[in-house]
DNA sequence: AATGAATGAGGTTTCATTCAT
DNA sequence: AATGAATGAAACCTCATTCAT
């Protein structure tokens, strides 16, 4: 489960807190900046030097890229959370659940619609956990008939895009309605 | 009625061609590489000097804000263009056409989501003759049965941005059908 | 003659001006520190912005490059003045003269020592313009018989890196002798 | 007898072998990148932290001057070897035993043109040995008649340092005519 | 004694903007 | 009005050195 992008156990405890300080305050400050958000600002933020940051990321991109997949990841436990609940209610309040925390929390929509191809590469593996979920999520919506068939797992990325674009234009809570009718559009007529 | 952001009647017409130059090619620019496209590319690719773009707009922000003008009066063009149209058809095509349009421009769709706040200040005139396009399509869908009743002009920015965004991410052509899901949830139950 | 290397006529008098003041100082501080200068210094020193030497040098090797086909090329020119004088004295002439103008100038001697195979690369032309001249002085020494029929042009370059770094090492003046031991040692037997 | 910069015999049997994995492991980094070898590299390459290269020299000049005294040693023992030879040919075989040596060893030639003169002090020693080596070696060239009378111990430097610039540049093998040219112009008219 | 994580000054380079020509 | 050279603050990143473990 632990990849070389997660936090290894084998890290050492103090270099572990720092990547998660680092990790934390670049979440933070791309909630208000995006990702014109700086390195040094990140490092200041975290309360360490920013080499500090640089040896835990490669390079700026490498740490987008992790704030991807951390939001990747939060998507996919959402996913995982949803199959606790009836498989007919299950897709909704995933949907839901997402944009309520999205609405919560800056970073966790901007990244998608801000971040370059090249971050996106380092949350591939991420990206597969969230697509495994949700895939997961959906196949039991379907055979409850509580979702369109031809809404398609490959279809989330675009719906979730769309939605997290939808929470940051708009007036505050505006989004609701939407997502609302987003959902009415994918229950079977 | 011309104002600082409207090509003016009274300005030269060497002057007024390279201000269209300058805007024509910040978008093939700003398609390709989003809002990090540099004034200097801008400037090489209009065939001027980058102090002419300068004398046409204060900052990268106002070209940028031009741009999303542009973009807005497009839209709302196709909002007048719907008025032409069979009330309960018109909401549906403005945005299918919309969508069409923003699908062949990626300039068209990026700027909604890449574009600071200070630059759509410029574009305010823009938005609301947008707005006031689309309010009246929408009032004739309302009265003629064809849009849910709960559905606002205010929603329209939201919408638009969302579907924008679900274009840009997502394999190509895969908007299609999340775009008439939206339509499908917008209509009366 | 003039290269996209060298200072292109048609470039305005100011921009010829500045750049002959970037290489100067460039040149100046590289006789100081080695190619360890920087570029913060070389803009200061020649009394320009640091973007201006970024405008006239795409980055510090294409500069150290300019500084080598430089010195290239005023060992060229010394093999041409050499071309005036008896075909029986030209070749100790040049080699004589590049040596008191090495030993005059620390940055003529320690840019062949110390600059990167990619800042060499820059100065291609001009080693080749150094090379066409010398082979021309050689080629009169060898029909004069003042000069051993196994040295080759080839070995020029050996021969002056091997003389700077002498006349940078050891006591000053103390390189003349080496390089009269140099120049006997080239008399045919 | 044994000073800091010596390896002391009273150091721990793994603090010895430690010391001398790091001084081969620069030896080999400086073969490839010349002075600017990383301490981070030389540190991985001998295997050891980078706080073991600092306990065993205060800064990277000193180690690139262990480096140098490294090399100077081994002259000063082909100055040794080379007085068991017939003192008319002992010279010679000096000069072209050192330049095979630097030829098969880019550390060994590098080295003496391209550190500081901060890591040369850190070598001093060394260098008196090999100065003291070479003295007699020449000393007993001149006795025999094989050396003019004008050569000095103290040009030995300048030789070496240009012979070794010269093995640098020009095309492999080229520099040993170079060499035997400059044996020849050493040898008595 | 050894490790390697952390530091941060300082390096190169970029680019929005200004201004002399 | 137009040009593009010049500016320099500020961005990203490196690496010799320190220090907690």
């Amino acid at each position: 489960m632990a990849t070389t992008e997660t936090t290894a156990p084998t890290m050492r405890a103090d270099a572990r807190r720092n990547r998660e300080l680092i990790v934390a305050a670049a979440r933070r400050l791309v909630a208000e900046q995006g990702v014109e958000a700086q390195i040094q600002d990140v490092a200041r933020e975290a309360g360490v030097g920013v080499g500090t940051v640089y040896r835990h990321f490669p390079n700026k991109e490498a740490l987008m890229g992790e704030l991807i997949a951390q939001c990747a990841r939060e998507n996919a436990e959402c996913g995982r959370e949803a199959l606790e609940r009836d498989p007919a209610e299950a897709f909704d309040w995933m949907v839901r659940t997402s944009c309520d925390r999205m609405a919560g929390d800056a970073a966790r929509r901007r990244v998608w619609n801000l971040a370059t191809p090249e971050a996106f590469a380092y949350a591939d593996e991420a990206k597969r956990e969230m697509h495994d979920a949700c895939s997961v999520v959906i196949a039991r919506a379907h055979k409850a008939g509580a979702l369109r068939r031809d809404f398609k797992t490959d279809d989330m990325g675009g719906l979730m895009c769309g939605l997290a674009a939808a929470i940051d234009s708009g007036p505050p809570g505006g989004w609701k309605r939407l997502m609302e009718f987003a959902l009415d559009g994918l229950r079977p007529r």
